[in-house]
DNA sequence: TATTGTTATACTCTATAACTATA
DNA sequence: TATAGTTATAGAGTATAACAATA
């Protein structure tokens, strides 16, 4: 908070809000110097981790409709980032390139450097604690 | 997490982002009941909890800029629920009326009840390091 | 019938630059 | 010179409805 306490400085909900905005806004920055958007870094992550998921299923884990999947997708694809692969006369697997991977590779370090730096600026005493409230919020 | 882990399920930087857009948009949906926006909740609280505040500093207080700030507050008035008064002839403090104070009200009834659900979601032995974890996220 | 991929569209939030009037 | 308020504009994320083709 760059001003002194307000009524909203006790609000989870606020708080939450405020500190995924500032968070997200620092790694979209770090992220810029590799031409990728914190969207497409999760979608590269994703499916690097998995063999072959379909635009519906990345769009599924992620929280993204199937609609805004679309130009995602297509920015990866006319990078040369992803493939389409065909698995029937509907359904598509998106998988990475070869250029691909040294991209995903290279936003892995900048996003595991950045998850230290955001782990190291919580207090010692409350880091352990954070992960777990989080994931029981998205559950 | 609808879908089963993934490798950004252990990220907190992911899992701060996709709490936040969960539990905004539940707040979201809770306050279009009584006709606001979030962010408009938030700025009725600011302005409510002190007596004279300008556009510039509720941004300021808000992380908002100057320039957006113009569209939240001619909303604002243009339902009511705030006045301009002059300072000198350049600023002007940004006041609650009478309308304004009873939909804060209704307002914060609303966010009260969904701060308690947000606290009560999180596991009882993380939940007190919640709030302390993000004001340092955010400082 | 349900799902996949897609198009089209609109709304919200955010970011930047520039201008004027005043402090 | 710096700040307040504003205009204009663009980018990004998100939401909804609808459609054809296929499962």
């Amino acid at each position: 908070m760059p001003e002194s306490d307000n009524p909203l400085s006790i609000l989870p909900g606020y708080l939450l809000r405020r500190s995924a905005n500032a968070m997200m806004g620092e790694l979209r920055d770090r992220l810029s110097s590799v031409g990728l958007r914190v969207t497409d870094a999760t979608v590269l992550i994703l499916i690097g981790g998995e063999n072959e998921l379909t635009a519906s299923q990345i769009g599924r884990a992620l929280d993204i409709q199937r609609a805004n999947m679309v130009p995602i997708l297509s920015r990866l694809e006319s990078d040369g980032l992803v493939m389409r692969k065909p698995l029937d006369r509907r359904s598509q697997a998106i998988v990475l390139s070869g250029k691909g991977k040294k991209r995903l590779a290279e936003a892995f370090t900048i996003i595991e450097q950045f998850e230290r730096e955001l782990l190291e600026r919580i207090p010692a005493e409350h880091r352990d604690h954070f992960v777990p409230a989080l994931r029981a919020l998205i559950e």
